[in-house]
DNA sequence: CGAAAATTTGACATGACTCAACTGGAGTGG
DNA sequence: CCACTCCAGTTGAGTCATGTCAAATTTTCG
């Protein structure tokens, strides 16, 4: 199999996920085809730092990235984990173009195929069904973020733990647990702690 | 001045606040018009109560409601408060067409302009600019949603109390302090202490 | 195998909660 | 227009969830 074989499954990977949200055909979809762009990083290297703008809308194909940001002691906090299908942004520097304060890092080898915005809003002109898959991911997003929000406020740390782990089961086996404390929210000694109290 | 002069003035406000984002001509929007509809609620009553579906989007056109839910214990935390020109929702009850968990309640006598969830997505069929209109609000809805978790995760009480009153000055002094200390995720007696012991 | 990274452990500190009592206004009805 | 009630806000004592820091242990990986 040579790299062209390889690029295109790939694309394929991302039409049909696409696909699963709106109906598009595979001749304009390949129209559009040139305007992304694949991108194949190692092991903890970073696709956006702190006072970049982001620039692209990216897509995993492969492998895991984070977003995350340091607090004034330079804790980590972790405010997204994603795997193959996921898309990983810091959206506020995205839509506005104002630099992050973010890092998008990844967590494993892990391609990515993204798109510049300029290019993406061109798509989005002339393709309602790109738009409107746009607009039903950014809806989900914000539906899965919200219920997040009401999560923490309304249920304790080892809750959190447990709900991460039957939503997250993918996740939680790839990667570090001071990168899940670090999303619940919590330390990771205490993480540990609260592992110990409930092992049965 | 009698009351279909009111509702005018009602749906011109909304045109402007449309217009502050998309163009959209005086006649295309005069179509749509019929489809939305004109509420005026006294205080303290509910727009939408746990196990009810959403099918409106709303938009406050005057005074003040806020978006909360019950732990176990009862207590009430608070997602969102808004104002005029503000839009209301449980998002995920409205998308999903699933039962919510959320009120929404007004906290002043309220006017609201709503439209049912079938109705919009026709005009979403016919019209670029109102479907972008809603995209982008979502998008920005998801930022500020982003911002508050990231927010959360950084800061303590008191810093978010702080910013609270910052960034929603005409929101602080219309709302009991026990609401705003469920927005912010503590107490209304820790709010109150933290009141006193900045107290300068 | 050895070094670096991740996890665990334990002692102690603290931010935030609970509960109960008290204070002070705002609204209401007589 | 007073008296009463009720609700929001305040105070304080005691408690609990979670954090901090430092050291010990285990795992990962070059």
């Amino acid at each position: 199999m040579n790299i062209d074989d390889i690029s295109s499954l790939h694309y394929q990977q991302l039409l049909n996920h696409i696909r699963e949200i709106v109906e598009i055909s595979e001749t304009e979809f390949n129209n559009y085809l040139p305007k992304f762009e694949i991108k194949v990083l190692k092991k903890k290297q970073n696709l956006l730092e702190p006072d970049q703008i982001s620039k692209h809308m990216r897509y995993i194909v492969s492998g895991c990235a984070r977003v995350y940001t340091l607090d004034e002691q330079g804790n980590e906090k972790t405010l997204q984990i994603g795997i193959e299908n996921w898309w990983v942004n810091d959206l506020y520097s995205y839509i506005t173009q104002k630099p992050s304060t973010m890092f998008i890092q990844t967590l494993e080898e892990t391609t990515i195929i993204q798109i510049n915005k300029n290019n993406l809003e061109d798509i989005f002109n002339h393709s309602n069904a790109i738009s409107n898959f746009f607009r039903i991911k950014i809806q989900n997003a914000y539906v899965s973020l919200q219920e997040r929000t009401k999560e923490n406020m309304l249920t304790d740390a080892y809750a959190r733990y447990q709900k991460f782990r039957t939503d997250y089961r993918d996740i939680e086996q790839r990667v570090p647990q001071y990168i899940i404390a670090s999303y619940l929210d919590i330390t990771p000694e205490f993480l540990s702690f609260l592992r110990k109290k409930h092992k049965s």
